[in-house]
DNA sequence: ATTATATATGTTATATTATAACACTTTGTT
DNA sequence: AACAAAGTGTTATAATATAACATATATAAT
């Protein structure tokens, strides 16, 4: 009877690097980590990208065009993101923050009420400035 | 005697096209549709969309990589932007809220104080929803 | 258990977005 | 005029992302 597995070869392969990762990793260089792992191709990357999103396991750094593990525990669906990035060093903070987070998910205009948001914020981090 | 210009040829002839727009453009379509205008090369649009970002009169919409004029007057150099945008059509809006403005430019997390943010609002406009 | 359905995989090819590098020109300053 | 700074034009290429198709595997429904 084996456990429910909630994700695939692929994701999981794809996820444990970028969990492991220091920093935000980006597409490419995610596919030569793996390669010797029998992924071979762009879209395979791309393909668990997608659903590690769509799962709110990952965050895309849009800045940045890379990607982050999320480090909220059960961030089931991720519509409510936040991250400090370092200008010079490559440092990217999720940022939980809830009374920020209220805030923004509050937050309407001219009668349009938002279902997501992402915000990045940018500076120096500590052992850079 | 002429007027100080403030803007070279290409950086007008982008920013035009960009406040003409009703929606974000892409880099690709902006320099399609000044072929006839003698630019032929991606870096020369490039070239004028940086210095244009720099100049605070276009903003880029990290998620779409698209570029949209600046709505705010004298919007010199853009450290705090916002927009709402729609899942559905291609509408960008600028969001200029003095409220929220203040809010996340005086925001600090653990010391780290931040030079700039960008800030995107997903969901449906009034048409689409 | 078998069929149906959805999800995932592997692969080749190609589209889209962005920058490097170099030669030259124009503009602004001293 | 001499120099520095910013802009231009160009060719080439790097980096990011998706299309399309064939096959395989897992999940759910009868």
């Amino acid at each position: 009877m084996t456990q429910a597995q909630i994700l695939s070869k692929n994701q999981q392969i794809v996820l444990d690097i970028i969990e492991k990762a220091r920093g935000p990793l980006k597409a490419y260089s995610i596919l030569f980590n793996v390669q010797k792992k029998g992924i071979n191709a762009p879209q395979q990357i791309y393909r668990a990208l997608d659903k590690l999103i769509k799962l709110g396991k990952i965050h895309k750094i849009e800045s940045k065009n890379a990607f982050v593990a999320c480090r909220n525990t059960d961030c089931e669906i991720s519509k409510a993101t936040a991250f400090s990035i370092c200008e010079n060093c490559e440092m990217v903070d999720e940022i939980s923050d809830t009374k920020l987070s209220k805030y923004l998910t509050s937050f309407n205009k001219k009668g349009m009420k938002f279902k997501r948001f992402n915000l990045e914020f940018f500076g120096l981090c500590k052992k850079c400035k």
